[in-house]
DNA sequence: GAATGAATTGTAAACGATTACAATAAACTT
DNA sequence: AAGTTTATTGTAATCGTTTACAATTCATTC
């Protein structure tokens, strides 16, 4: 493997004069600069990033830590971010976490070991708590997720107007006994239990507490917790859950149990899928920008590695409702 | 930041023994071993990886290079690799190229630069066509893909098989006028294509040249190939594409045409995803074990990085057929 | 008890770049 | 023309590890 030492032979110069014409060209003659450009071709030279890394402390890579990036708006999200960091000549460090504080743990301190120049991450609210006394030698972006006072760059959905917005969706079109399945590891779950509970104050409802849950954002949770409402005494009329792989459990369970969308039941979800638009009927959903959250934060990013010092920022995106037949006008009923 | 020296200090002996005692422990005194860790312990101390690297010229990242994450075939595979690498201590580092040669070269090239330890690699059909020549200084898996005649690792669906089943199982069904819309950047969407006319020619048919069309592997490609095919004065009876990115385009326009399925055509296609069987009718299709081919392709890479010598290896995997309504069959008809 | 060998530890040279500093040459000043 | 800048280049230290090799200790053997 050749070394800038090869070159610097090649081109009858010092490694210094090689590194300076490669770093950014000042600081040399025009004539030794293109002889040194001509030995770099002609040897097709490469610099080692790692032994850049080592010497000048700072890699070109971030990281990028979520729950799992099969959920389809954390593939979005990711496919955002690695776009963004490419043009900026930042490559991309993927983990998956599994909603797992000790995996979080782990990751964080595996970005530490590698020397990445930042990370952009969604925790869960357990490690978001304790963020503030995490200090880590890179900065962070939190994405999809709060953490409590702690002065750090974040982007995310205004998760209570637009859970609120949705629920009132629903209101408005003759719901009532609205039940909502929500994520137990994420403040995002919270913060969307928090817009549905005061659209039903609003109305001068309360949440029923058997018909609000928290549970694993995975679909088989939300089938399971969907069967447990819909065999419930009183079933609910209407049914909001705070992302798309709970949604997919509760279509399952809902089309098992016979039940017609949205005429015995409706059903609302966060986050645009190509199947929440396929299925008949159609979801009624919350779209996320999710590609512009990406960008966003890595934009936020970037930033901050170019100037640790410029003030926070947390940008709050707000949702997008696209209403569709999932949750159509209801029937007036004696209810 | 802590370094290796503090610690060598801290224990009262040289940085080679404290090195020694990280790396495998082995020709240390058990009670210096002791001294070590408990300065390790004290410190909090992390080797710092990028200095291990740079010495030892061997890193614990791999990369994974793909057209598109949001793929959601790749976005499995990719779970699965990053599982494994992590079981193994390996770091994962991702690449998107959108069937790009060019960014294929440069995500190759950057590889190369960060000294990763091997590469996951899903090229397009150009890159691949001249592989044999293109001589990385770090092993790589090929995944899905096929590479000519070069000496490589390789795992991915039996291509061909899978689509002549897929193909015969329409015919099965009394269909006759079977369009194909295959992907036209990788080896893929060719051998899928060579396992339908296979089928067709066994059952003395021949493919229609204007119903056997390659696209570009996106939805939109997909919707607008299938208008061009249903508005033809002879629409096909069937429609088999070759990913779901190319189906959920095709579902799209056959009902923004009002067409019933499979009444008036049937639709089946490569990769089981959530809105493959979300929808109505169901869609027939050839599930590919996506975790089973990350996970063997990374184990196949981890033992080419420390068994470089090693013969390669070609697993060819068999689809799984999942017959659904949407390939019911066709009610018996003049044609 | 000297010689031999094994086990343990330290010294110092890598790995391949960047960069502070010194040295030299060239260009201005006055 | 001597002194002062300024521009260009090289020397060598440095980043934090690993590891070849030498040195030391200690037990074993005859």
């Amino acid at each position: 493997m050749v070394s800038i030492k090869d070159v610097a032979k090649a081109a009858g110069v010092s490694t210094a004069t090689v590194s300076r014409v490669l770093s950014n060209g000042e600081h040399v003659r025009a004539e030794v600069r293109r002889r040194v450009m001509e030995a770099v071709e002609q040897l097709d030279y490469r610099p080692n990033l790692v032994a850049r890394s080592l010497r000048s402390q700072q890699t070109n890579t971030i990281g990028l830590i979520v729950s799992d990036i099969r959920n389809p708006f954390f593939t979005s999200v990711s496919r955002a971010v690695e776009d963004t960091a490419y043009e900026k000549g930042f490559g991309l460090f993927l983990c998956n976490t599994d909603e797992n504080p000790e995996k979080e743990a782990i990751y964080l301190n595996l970005m530490r070991d590698e020397n990445v120049a930042g990370v952009i991450f969604s925790p869960t609210r357990q490690t978001a708590a304790n963020f503030a006394s995490f200090n880590a030698p890179f900065p962070i972006v939190i994405v999809d997720r709060s953490v409590g006072n702690a002065e750090v760059d974040v982007v995310l959905l205004d998760n209570v107007d637009a859970a609120f917005r949705l629920t009132t969706h629903l209101l408005e079109h003759g719901y009532r006994r609205i039940a909502a399945l929500c994520g137990d590891m994420s403040t995002t779950g919270k913060e969307r239990y928090s817009g549905y509970e005061k659209a039903l104050r609003t109305c001068g409802l309360a949440p029923l507490a058997e018909q609000a849950k928290f549970v694993q954002p995975r679909t088989e949770a939300g089938y399971d917790a969907t069967m447990k409402l819909l065999d419930a005494s009183q079933p609910p009329d209407a049914l909001l859950t705070t992302n798309s792989l709970l949604a997919a459990g509760a279509l399952q369970a809902i089309r098992e149990r016979g039940l017609a969308i949205p005429g015995d039941i409706a059903l609302v979800t966060f986050d645009e899928t190509t199947w929440a638009s396929l299925v008949q009927p159609p979801i009624t959903l919350i779209a996320q920008p999710t590609y512009e959250i990406g960008q966003t934060a890595t934009e936020l990013l970037l930033k901050r590695i170019a100037d640790p010092g410029r003030p926070t920022r947390q940008v709050i995106l707000k949702g997008r409702l696209l209403e569709r037949g999932s949750s159509a006008a209801r029937r007036q009923t004696a209810g």
